[in-house]
DNA sequence: CTTGACCTTGACGCAGCGTCAACCCCGACA
DNA sequence: TGTCGGGGTTGACGCTGCGTCAAGGTCAAG
């Protein structure tokens, strides 16, 4: 005869989960002592053991029950089917794992490597870190929304900070966080970026259908500007000249 | 400006579930529209994919609040742990896995692969089936008892097996399910038993120190012994001999 | 002006137990 | 024989991370 606490010790569970079960009608109630104890034989045991294995897998105690209740092939499918399942989260975890490798190196989190690389790179051009930062989270929008391509859009941006143009926009764009609002080197950044946005036209680079709705891609053009005095002069000088847009580029009107 | 529902959509998680990061603070309450509507910005979407990266790794949510609101040192001590976290927990499913595996062969739940083999084997023979789910149920709770070493206990039943007397011991139980009590053919049983526990004495392979306590080991011989009528008669022609126990060999008097 | 799709707060529900609380019981020791 | 420590009993609330009504107010389109 054991008593609960000495059930639960052989199975390896504890006393809880073992009135849990009772409650749920998982492992039947046994017969009672005279002093109200509940009293197990060996079955229980088994059966207790047997709950355990498969709740360690992750099955639902609804499920255990079915199962443990069922004929051997109705078992046999559930096992398999347990098992599916194991090797899928087992693979979710691996995939968190890669995830998770990328910010171990010190970027903030929610990043594939490339654009860690990729924003390694813009920082090591001297670039100020404030300004790496509001690209960082701009990538981190983009990367959830096209986790397929985002790794051939870096790519691609790599290839743009092989132009020296580009580089020297990227600097000036650091150093324009602090200007004030009518500082007149914007009309440098300006026209930097007027050559690449047509250079860029011109090699067919702008997708219009990008998988980005309108007011989104307007979300994160006010959000890049809020953070300088000098973004919004900066926007009316590109529109003048028939440009609109920065996270996407768009061509409003011929000059 | 977005509602909820749009943020929701960006990040990939659902409505209910920003609301409930507001609720624990894990994402601050933004402004509201005249219609008390809640208006959220880019950085919210930041913020929440911030969170449901790490959030998909299995931290828990009041930790993520404290990474996400820590300096990049605690950061990073924080998401090497997680990363030691996620690395244990897929160990553990494939330790399950493992498990699995050998049940899906079709035997019935919580045994090691060695001990389906051995119960195979017996199978073959030709003993009883309700015998073979007898000595399973007993080695369900034995491989509980000692996960390391069933491998080596099992193995030496397995020799055991090589010796045609233990294999008719074998046959003789199955058959016993249906024998009256006291049908006479109970003392080959006993004889046959006798032999064994002797030799089984003088190889020195009985171990009283195995880690199972007295009332335990009575527990499981007298499960064995409830499911035959002659089991009592064999307990006591045994006992007058000088033998005691089943499950574990003990001899009690020299004859 | 009506739809139908959104938004709001508030509340209860779910698994799988952990953790009191308040009480009873059993065996050992003085 | 009392008592003491370590069992047992039921009952109830707590925890995480939301899902899912309910009972309304709002927004944009037709």
């Amino acid at each position: 005869m054991l008593t609960i606490s000495r059930l639960a010790a052989h199975a390896g569970v504890t006393v809880r989960a073992v009135r849990h079960y009772h409650q749920i009608g998982l492992l039947p109630e046994p017969e009672r002592g005279p002093s109200g104890y509940r009293i197990y034989d060996a079955a229980a045991v088994v059966r207790l053991i047997r709950i355990r294995t498969l709740a360690d897998a992750g099955v639902p105690l609804a499920r255990v029950q079915e199962l443990l209740d069922a004929g051997p092939d109705e078992f046999a499918r559930g096992v398999e089917e347990v098992d599916r399942h194991l090797r899928a989260e087992i693979r979710r975890l691996q995939e968190n794992r890669r995830r998770i490798a990328g910010l171990a190196a010190g970027e903030h989190l929610a990043l594939p490597q490339s654009v860690v690389g990729y924003l390694e790179r813009v920082r090591a051009l001297g670039v100020d870190e404030r300004y790496v930062e509001l690209e960082r989270d701009t990538w981190i929008v983009l990367a959830a929304q096209w986790p397929q391509q985002i790794d051939e859009v870096i790519a691609h941006k790599h290839s743009e900070l092989d132009d020296p143009d580009m580089v020297r926009l990227y600097r000036l764009l650091g150093q324009a966080l602090d200007w004030d609002v009518d500082d007149p080197r914007v009309v440098e950044i300006a026209d930097i970026m007027e050559r690449q946005m047509r250079r860029a036209l011109e090699a067919g680079e702008v997708d219009a259908d990008d998988g980005l709705d309108d007011p989104f891609v307007d979300l994160l053009d006010e959000a890049a500007a809020e953070a300088a005095p000098m973004a919004e002069r900066l926007r009316e000088i590109l529109q003048e000249r028939g440009w609109k847009g920065w996270t996407r580029i768009e061509r409003v009107a011929e000059p």
